[in-house]
DNA sequence: ACTATCACG
DNA sequence: ACGTACGTGATAGTT
């Protein structure tokens, strides 16, 4: 990747006394923004950048060190024929949707030098186009500066990389800082020392490497007596003129590169733009036409991009606002975005310390409303600087997942693009974006479901990451070794079977072995080859005896890579494992889990279930681990409001064993477990949006056979029939399916012409409503139980969330109360036509819990 | 970066 | 006649 910044103040600066003097129609000079234009275009060709960025001095007096404020005094101000042509290049550039930086209190080189140093940390190549030589100093081998020159009309640039500036210098790059401090820079007010040019600085530099090597060796003899004597004078002004020519590269700023990546331009805004400047060239250039239809859509407020780092100011501005965006800018405190609806402000840690902590007092006191994006995982680092974490009444990223489940990110630049039409991910868009965005939830009937279960999750989840869930470190250990023991025979007993050694993990050539040397017949294909899978290879045991080792071989690598070692990886210097709940990533409102999944602990076999013996409660004591009875189930009898399964799920009676009974037409007493299990198969299938094909796979039987059963539970439960085809007509009308409490989830698939991607639309509206009202109910029992744990002052904690189930850990002697309380606010959570049943237990391990 | 596999509800 | 159940995340191998 390859990222483009832009030295803006200096390429416009060169465009204006390189081009002659142009004027707008209105007479308004133009000469530099069409030469600045014309640069930018060329060098777009040429270079072909991923990003783009360009950055701005500020019109007001900025110091790079402000203990010599005064050093920038005598700047001769900017013509007002090139000051009134900024504000038009900052309009052309927004509307090219190009990036662009400028921040109080920071010269343009200090941004360039931050963007260029965070682009190379991430391993990108940067090349920074300017007309100036201070930004010489930040050349590397991934950063390079592209030097513009304007003669006789026309543009030259020269690339200066390491090897060329050493050509042209005869030293490295950061070493022209010395080289100023001698010499001076005019143009900047670097006074250097005087009576020593250009010509005696690189000399100098040259020999002694540096400025503290001149110094080092003022008695040598390769520097001549009157040059001695005025650097002897000038020392104290040299060191001076060092720090002065120094580019900070610690700028706060955030160089995202989804934000600088290249965008098409907003041709509309362009159109106008270029129209009103008189710019017909680049009207065709860009291949820009008249606007079709009336104003584009978008918001009055012009981005706003102004930022100031002033602390005083902002804890004035936290103080009297009535609401304020926070932003964390490298993902820690250390630096913070805040916006009170007017302006903005950019504050890092730094040089006024007691400042910043006064700041963050300030903003995160209980009753400044604040809101963030992802606020759950600011509370998290407001948990570890023991900072208050009340106060939010907004999350931006929450609202936009509610209205849009199934978008891939939530990142700010790209809700702010996609709802403000903005290009720019700051605390601003974060204000702009919750106005937006509580009229949108307000419209979609979500502003409940926002503000009374997702939004208060967040401190639950916040709480819940931050407890972790211990583990046996030792056991998890010895589980991997003596895993590794039976890997290892059971290798050797493959290879013996096989007659040949391969890397059993390797789907081709497993394949190649199985169905090429050993001739076994070949079932499924995937797109690369034979499938491997275990349905497949479940199918070849009996056909040969290297079959079960390598299924075995599989379980126990499974076992040792994903849980006996990954687990042990992320275990906290606490002993316990702190995962990460995502509040944004399913389709349907599930959590999901992360770093580690703690979701998918092994439970299913034996071997597996192991694992969770080692998920333990701390001495003294117990885990309480409470799980819905078939909520899901319960969920289709409700919503379906089918009278056969209502009837079922109030007699108390099994409900697969009832399924059985009615699909299979024997006596409740005479369901074997064969059918038993068939039914349950069969009531899953329909939870998920069942096919006979699918059914048949899953149980075994022909597919005619997988089909009477449906069709036989469909006619019995002729009101989840009817469900399904209602549910299905109505997604179809309004584009999106919806749980009992408004969480919605769109679904474009059913206006597609394709069959499988319609029939996949289809199977999502009827399993969304029933797998997300379930996860609306359990995240509403998770806020009833943290709450009730709370009020009660136990010392009960909720540690972990898997879908159904829920668990705590607490003192030994609370144990019996706060498996009750589970029970009772998990069974409280909704008013179901059916009974909502929930049971507790509790033990030392996760095991002994279940 | 993608695919296949397999762990869970 | 179509391909084949809903929702996830981690790992190892392959490209």
């Amino acid at each position: 990747m390859k990222q483009m910044v832009i030295d803006g103040n200096s390429i416009l600066n060169r465009a204006f006394y390189g081009i002659r003097m142009l004027n707008a129609p209105d007479g308004t000079p133009t000469n530099a923004v069409y030469g600045f234009l014309a640069i930018l275009n060329k060098l777009l060709t040429d270079e072909k950048p991923d990003g783009l960025a360009v950055c701005f001095d500020l019109k007001a007096p900025t110091f790079r060190h402000t203990q010599y404020a005064d050093y920038k005094a005598q700047r001769k101000p900017m013509p007002e024929e090139l000051a009134v042509q900024l504000p038009i290049l900052r309009e052309a550039l927004d509307a090219m949707n190009v990036r662009r930086f400028a921040l109080e209190g920071w010269e343009a080189d200090d941004l360039l030098g931050a963007l260029a140093r965070q682009c190379e940390e991430r391993g990108e190549f940067c090349v920074i186009v300017t007309g100036d030589k201070d930004s010489f100093q930040l050349i590397t081998d991934a950063v390079t500066v592209k030097h513009v020159k304007t003669r006789m009309g026309q543009t030259e640039t020269v690339d200066y990389t390491p090897a060329v500036f050493f050509a042209e210098y005869g030293f490295a790059p950061p070493r022209m800082v010395d080289l100023k401090a001698l010499m001076g820079d005019s143009s900047d007010n670097i006074p250097g020392i005087a009576g020593v040019g250009e010509k005696t600085a690189l000399e100098l530099i040259r020999r002694f490497g540096s400025l503290e090597g001149v110094y080092a060796n003022l008695g040598s003899p390769d520097i001549r007596d009157g040059v001695r004597k005025k650097l002897e004078a000038g020392k104290d002004s040299a060191f001076l003129s060092h720090d002065l020519a120094t580019i900070r590269t610690n700028a706060p700023i955030a160089f995202d590169p989804a934000e600088t990546a290249l965008r098409a331009p907003d041709s509309d805004r362009l159109y106008a733009l270029f129209q009103k400047l008189g710019f017909k060239k680049f009207i065709e250039t860009f291949h820009l036409t008249a606007p079709v239809g009336g104003a584009a859509p978008g918001v009055s407020r012009e981005a706003p991009h102004v930022v100031v780092n002033d602390i005083g100011e902002a804890i004035q501005a936290v103080n009297r606002a009535e609401l304020i965006a926070v932003l964390t800018v490298d993902g820690g405190l250390d630096a913070l975005e805040l916006c009170d609806g007017e302006r903005g402000y950019a504050i890092r840690w730094g040089e006024g310390t007691g400042d910043y902590n006064e700041l963050l007092r300030a903003v995160f006191r209980p009753e400044v409303k604040k809101i963030s994006h992802n606020v759950k995982d600011l509370m998290r680092l407001l948990q570890a600087e023991n900072l208050p974490t009340s106060g939010f009444v907004f999350d931006t990223a929450l609202a936009a997942y509610l209205l849009e489940a199934t978008d891939s990110t939530y990142d700010l630049p790209r809700l702010t693009q996609k709802y403000l039409g903005r290009e720019e991910g700051g605390a601003f868009a974060v204000f702009d974006l919750c106005t937006e965005f509580r009229r949108k939830l307000e419209e979609n009937g979500q502003t409940d479901l926002f503000r009374d279960i997702e939004l208060p999750l967040c401190q639950v989840l916040a709480d819940m990451e931050r407890e972790g869930f211990l583990v046996d470190r030792a056991a998890l250990h010895d589980f991997g070794e003596s895993l590794q023991t039976a890997i290892t025979a059971l290798e050797r007993d493959i290879y013996r079977l096989a007659g040949e050694e391969f890397n059993i993990l390797s789907p081709k050539q497993l394949g190649a072995v199985l169905f090429e040397h050993l001739m076994l017949p070949a079932g499924k294909k995937t797109k690369t080859g034979w499938s491997t899978n275990v349905d497949v290879l479940e199918k070849l045991i009996g056909k040969h005896p290297v079959i079960r080792p390598i299924l075995d071989y599989r379980q126990l690598t499974k076992l040792k890579s994903t849980y006996a070692e990954g687990l042990q990886k992320v275990i906290g210097p606490d002993g316990r494992i702190h995962t990460s709940f995502q509040m944004t990533v399913t389709a349907t409102g599930r959590l999901s889990s992360t770093e580690p999944n703690l979701q998918n602990i092994p439970v299913r076999t034996e071997l597996g279930a192991q694992i969770r013996k080692m998920f333990v409660a701390a001495p003294g004591n117990v885990l309480v681990d409470a799980d819905y009875s078939q909520i899901e189930l319960r969920l289709l009898a409700h919503i379906s409001g089918d009278a056969h399964m209502k009837e079922a799920f109030l007699s108390g009676e099994d409900i697969h064993t009832v399924t059985a009974s009615q699909v299979f037409g024997v006596p409740f007493a005479e369901v074997s477990s064969l059918m038993r299990r068939r039914a349950k198969a069969v009531n899953f299938g329909i939870v998920y949006g069942i096919s006979a094909f699918s059914l048949s796979q899953d149980i075994g039987v022909s597919q005619p056979e997988a089909k009477a059963y449906i069709d036989a539970y469909l006619e019995k439960y002729d009101g989840v029939r009817a469900y399904r085809e209602r549910v299905i007509a109505q997604a179809k009308e309004d584009g999106y399916v919806t749980t009992l409490y408004g969480r919605r989830r769109s679904l474009p698939e059913l206006k597609s012409s394709n069959f499988n991607l319609r029939s996949f639309g289809e199977r999502v509206a009827l399993n969304m409503p029933i797998q997300g009202t379930a996860a609306d109910i359990m995240k509403i029992a998770m806020l009833r139980v943290a709450q009730r744990l709370q009020a009660e002052g136990l010392e009960a904690r909720l540690i972990l969330q898997v879908h159904d189930e829920l668990i705590a850990e607490c003192p030994e002697a609370e144990a019996r109360r706060v498996a009750a309380l589970l029970d009772e606010e998990m069974e409280a959570a909704a008013q179901l036509s059916v009974p909502l049943t929930a049971e507790a237990k509790y033990g030392k391990s996760w095991a002994s819990a279940k």
